[in-house]
DNA sequence: GTCAGTGCAAATAATTTGCAGTCTT
DNA sequence: AAGACTGCAAATTATTTGCACTGAC
């Protein structure tokens, strides 16, 4: 079971440069509109490994990007999540979590501390789509909830702890 | 592969019983304090079978028990979360989503129309924990994504359109 | 009697929307 | 030039919190 994991929150310089390319092509191939802001937005979520929320693109970009609001990073997300061109990820914390990653991939999300990570199980992306009656199933959507590293290492006792409180 | 689905919004009548004195019961055992405001929540949660939202389960609860606050809702629903006594479904439209079935099943979301269904997939469920360097699993949440039957028959173009769109 | 649980209302957080103006194509 | 996209601010939606009171154990 090989697992590709990325230890570091930023993506490489040269890998962003790529994924940019890539997406200015795709939206000319598509007739999106290809706006600074749209491409400032679609950059800092590929920069950013964590799966950040509208909420700290935006904290981020306001701070490169003159004059960007908030409404457009949210208003870009979700186009570009329609557009296929990126991804949201369930958080069952009720606060969306963005992904430019769109390749089929697994996520770890610690109950503790919330961080989320991208893994790659090879049994679980290379089996087919499952069958069931009366639903078209277009992509399977898997979080390996559990405890990271950090967390496991911190709270040893966290499951009893939040049973008992 | 045998699918286990319920057509209809409501559990039967028999089965809220069963599952609300299994419920008393776990809570005596573990020392929850039984309010009625605990109970009708959850029993608000077993009868329905859509997943419903936080607000939703207020709205019918507020019509039925006298005084019944939101604030309640929230609380008790956050509590019996971490007791492990229900469950939330992760939904990435922002919107947390309740699940008193808290036997190892999945989960068949619409994407166009949101709709939530459970599904027991016997190939994913009976499967052992994938194992993880240095993360610790201890759940795997999966989510079907696609188009129910309605909205597969309402609009067979659907993923056409939302591209252009 | 104790303290976890509750109701109410107000606060915070997260996301969306209206509208006038701007910039991509 | 057309209209898709943006900024700003205000509106809406979702969830959380403080505090005084109540009721389960």
């Amino acid at each position: 079971m090989r697992i590709i994991r990325n230890k570091n929150f930023n993506r490489h310089q040269s890998e962003v440069e790529n994924w940019s390319s890539a997406f200015v092509e795709r939206c000319r191939e598509r007739g999106i509109r290809l706006t600074p802001q749209r491409l400032a937005v679609y950059r800092a979520l590929v920069e950013d490994l964590t799966h950040p929320t509208a909420e700290t693109l935006f904290a981020r970009l306001r701070e490169t990007v003159p004059g960007m609001s908030q409404a457009t990073v949210y208003r870009t997300l979700e186009s570009l999540e329609k557009q296929g061109l990126i991804r949201r990820v369930s958080a069952p914390e009720a606060k969306g979590r963005f992904d430019a990653n769109i390749e089929n991939h697994q996520h770890l999300v610690c109950r503790v501390c919330g961080s989320l990570a991208d893994v790659t199980l090879p049994s679980l992306t290379k089996s087919k789509l499952p069958e069931v009656q009366g639903f078209t199933i277009e992509e399977v959507d898997v979080r390996l909830v559990g405890l990271c590293k950090d967390c496991a290492k911190a709270k040893p006792k966290a499951r009893l702890k939040s049973l008992r409180n």
